[in-house]
RNA sequence: GGGGGUGUGGCGGAACGGCAGACGCGGCGGUCUCAAACACCGCUGACCGCAAGGUCGUGUGGGUUCGAGUCCCACCACCCCCACCA
């Protein structure tokens, strides 16, 4: 603020001065930067200057912008202005991921529709967000819930579905019974919703899912392009992913009828496997009791496990439960025939739904064999432990083979791969990767979303994409918004009721929704064609702007969201819709600002408003305070005490500057010009060394607090000088 | 159970192998005021000392180094992520 003509008057005064510079900044769209793709106008993309996309995760329009927002956007802006002033064209666009939960809850409770619920938060935190001074370019805003926007979000999901990257299909999935709609795996946390925190049951239901698990391997091995993330982001992601190497069995039932494959990271154990297991939901089961004795018992089995928690069900304490089916399968390696049996701890989205159980070296399995009478049989042995030596507690299995046929006195490792070519050979498996990842569950059965652009063919085509030309789908008008256990959309007949776009014939439009981290997934993007018509993006804008140089967001999407994006880019990249495989080259998670010890909330009550705080002691100190609390990337405690001290921070600059005749005033001198004052000789050279350190822990280091520290040491400095030295200078403050 | 991370004054934290505690909050003292609050100026790790000064000090125990808060090993405590994942 220190720059340009201003009054200079004997009191610092926020409002005034704020106001003032933020209305000069709007009438000359002063944070602009091209090239922008428009209708009807050739991209002119700069040949080699310097860019620099700054971004910071859209904000959701819940209500008001919370001090998390303050936090993030500060720290965007300071980079975006560090990024300016070092001489590089810097996009700095904003938008409000706009569909959801809670303006469909809102418009529940109060039959306001959601869009215009959305629409006055979203005009709200514009409002707040320019009174903060961000340098935001407010020509590229855009919200998710626009039909401008959500008509590139279906036309993104049909490329997926032409490539078989979109699919619907009947899968066991989580639903959760007070949201009334289905959820990601990865938005159920400990068996509950991540949003509500009621317990998920499980469901067989058709959903529609992107195969993100066709990129898993992708998803890891990229993560080498990466030029800078938090290890713990990566960490997570790689755990989230899961990678396992193993292999995939192949068991026959005793009549030879089914061939049910198994994974196991473990293949050298499998002289081992005593038993075979099968989840409940397993598609087989019910065909192999049928009409046998067992039957009764084991369907009464998978009704009860259906009506299990997942939380319930995946507690790592749940007895081994089970039943046995009456049927056996045999043991590739040995010819054994082994029980099988129906048990929950056996999962349907991991592996294959089935596995060879080995009691003996896995702690579950014993379990399950101690809990049913099931031999136990020992087929590793480490080091000066014999053959035969009885199994106590599950051993996981370092040392040489026993019991086990060709493999006998193998270590384990060599053993593992020659079971594996064993298999292969005799076409009964083979290596394989095993991943803990799910595809990406998309529908939801509410209305506040992006419909998914699908007609479900009432004669015989099946489902068929919506063509390009008649996108976007608008989202019907419905009375109701309340979910019923469908979607909301599916009232609205007249909507629904349409033709096939292939045969003509009847059709039925899908009324599921899409997840909104679909709508998140590509924003950014649609910043370089905000408002274009004729396409979702153009090739030469967006390569030239992307990737993002640097992400700004919570450490909470350290998986979905970013997981998400990242598979988005991947996929728009092998249809060569974009010319980048990752979206975002560094990326830096901010901790969270808490009160009274806990995250701010309203059912708390300790809720510290920004424009409170802008109103008593200007945007700019409330900048600063939230940079200052500590290291950007921890948590960190509001004090009403500490804002207030960068408050008196920022008066003593006032009172420095004006001390010295007002801004615009003060010269950067020559060191010829202060040869002769060792005081004021003294001051410049700690005024380079500030500078020199407010440059490195803003550009390389993010740490924001110790470049403000300088900061004040420099102004604590040149405050004791002011009397008799004549330099006060640039302390490179504007850059916050 | 697996993985990642963190331990420094009353508090948030600084110190990228070289004077530990910068900067800020709080506290104490002073100036201003009839007075208080605000503001401004100064002091503020602990212990001993009137002082000059000294001793101790970065979770615990070892190690490497001329030198360790920082690097290595073990332990203790706490935080985060994942978890019946075969």
């Amino acid at each position: 603020m220190s720059s340009g003509p201003t009054t200079t008057t004997e009191r610092y005064d926020p409002a005034a001065i704020e106001a003032k510079w933020q209305a000069v900044w709007d009438r000359e769209r002063a944070f602009h930067a091209e090239p922008i793709s428009r209708d009807g106008e050739a991209a002119d993309v700069p040949a080699r200057a310097e860019k620099a996309y700054v971004l910071e995760m859209l904000p959701y329009p819940s209500g008001e912008a919370h001090m998390g927002h303050v936090k993030n956007y500060t720290m965007g802006d300071v980079v975006a202005h560090h990024r300016r002033r070092s001489g590089a064209v810097v996009f700095h666009p904003m938008g409000y991921d706009a569909f959801g939960l809670p303006a469909e809850n809102a418009a529940i409770r109060t039959g306001e529709p959601p869009g215009e619920v959305t629409r006055r938060n979203i005009a709200r935190i514009r409002e707040q967000l320019k009174r903060l001074g961000f340098s935001i370019d407010w020509d590229t805003e855009i919200a998710t819930c626009e039909p401008d926007y959500y008509h590139w979000t279906q036309w993104l999901f049909l490329r997926f579905f032409e490539r078989g990257l979109a699919e619907r299909r009947e899968a066991a999935v989580n639903w959760c019974p007070v949201d009334q709609t289905v959820l990601a795996n990865e938005q159920v946390i400990d068996g509950h919703c991540e949003r509500c925190g009621s317990p998920v049951e499980l469901r067989q239901l058709a959903q529609w899912f992107l195969r993100i698990t066709d990129y898993a391997e992708r998803l890891l091995d990229d993560m080498e392009l990466l030029e800078d993330w938090p290890e713990r982001v990566l960490t997570m992601q790689r755990n989230w992913i899961g990678r396992s190497e193993g292999a995939r069995v192949m068991f026959r039932t005793e009549d030879g009828e089914h061939a049910i494959p198994v994974f196991t990271t473990r293949p050298d154990t499998l002289f081992g496997a005593t038993f075979f297991l099968l989840a409940p939901e397993h598609p087989l089961v019910e065909r192999l009791v049928a009409g046998r004795p067992e039957s009764a018992a084991v369907l009464d089995y998978v009704s009860a496990a259906a009506r299990e928690g997942a939380a319930e069900r995946g507690d790592t304490d749940h007895p081994k439960t089970g039943v046995f089916t009456g049927r056996y399968v045999v043991n590739p390696v040995n010819g054994e025939e082994i029980p099988v049996w129906v048990a929950d701890y056996v999962l349907m989205d991991y592996g294959t739904g089935a596995i060879m159980a080995v009691p003996g070296h896995d702690e579950r399995d014993l379990a399950f064999a101690r809990a049913h009478g099931l031999p136990v049989l020992r087929v590793v042995a480490p080091e000066g432990v014999d053959a035969e030596a009885p199994i106590d507690e599950a051993e996981p299995g370092e040392g040489t083979l026993v019991n086990s046929g060709f493999i006998d006195g193998m270590p384990v490792d060599e053993a593992k791969r020659a079971v594996a070519a064993w298999l292969e050979e005799r076409g009964q498996g083979e290596a394989t990767v095993g991943y803990r990842l799910r595809d990406w569950l998309i529908s939801r059965q509410r209305y506040w979303g992006c419909p998914i652009p699908v007609v479900h063919c009432e004669n015989d085509c099946g489902i068929v994409a919506v063509p390009d030309d008649e996108l976007p789908v608008l989202l019907p008008e419905v009375d109701d918004y309340a979910p019923r256990g469908r979607s909301p959309l599916a009232a609205n007949e007249e909507w629904v009721r349409t033709t096939c776009p292939r045969c003509g014939g009847p059709g039925r439009r899908e009324t599921d929704t899409m997840d909104t981290f679909v709508d998140s997934s590509w924003y950014f993007l649609r910043y370089t064609a905000p408002h274009l018509q004729a396409a979702s993006w153009e090739r030469p804008v967006v390569d030239y702007w992307l990737p993002v140089d640097q992400y700004i967001g919570g450490v909470e999407h350290a998986i979905l969201h970013l997981l998400y994006a990242r598979f988005f880019v991947k996929v728009l990249s092998d249809l060569g819709l974009v010319g980048f495989s990752e979206p975002f080259r560094r990326l830096f998670t901010q901790g969270m600002i808490t009160a009274a010890g806990a995250k701010m909330s309203k059912s708390r009550g300790n809720v510290v408003a920004p424009d409170e705080i802008v109103d008593r002691l200007g945007a700019d100190t409330l900048r600063l305070y939230v940079l200052f609390m500590g290291p950007a990337a921890d948590d960190a405690e509001w004090s009403d005490r500490g804002v207030e001290g960068q408050r008196r921070f920022l008066d003593r600059v006032w009172r420095l500057v004006v001390g010295l005749g007002g801004p615009g005033m003060v010269e950067r001198p020559t060191l010829d010009a202060v040869a002769g004052d060792p005081a004021a000789a003294a001051l410049m050279r700690r005024t380079e060394a500030t500078i020199a350190k407010v440059t490195e822990d803003i550009g390389r280091r993010f740490s924001f607090h110790t470049a403000i520290s300088a900061i004040q040491e420099l102004v604590n400095e040149a405050t004791r000088g002011v009397g008799e030295g004549a330099y006060g200078g640039e302390t490179g403050e504007r850059a916050l």
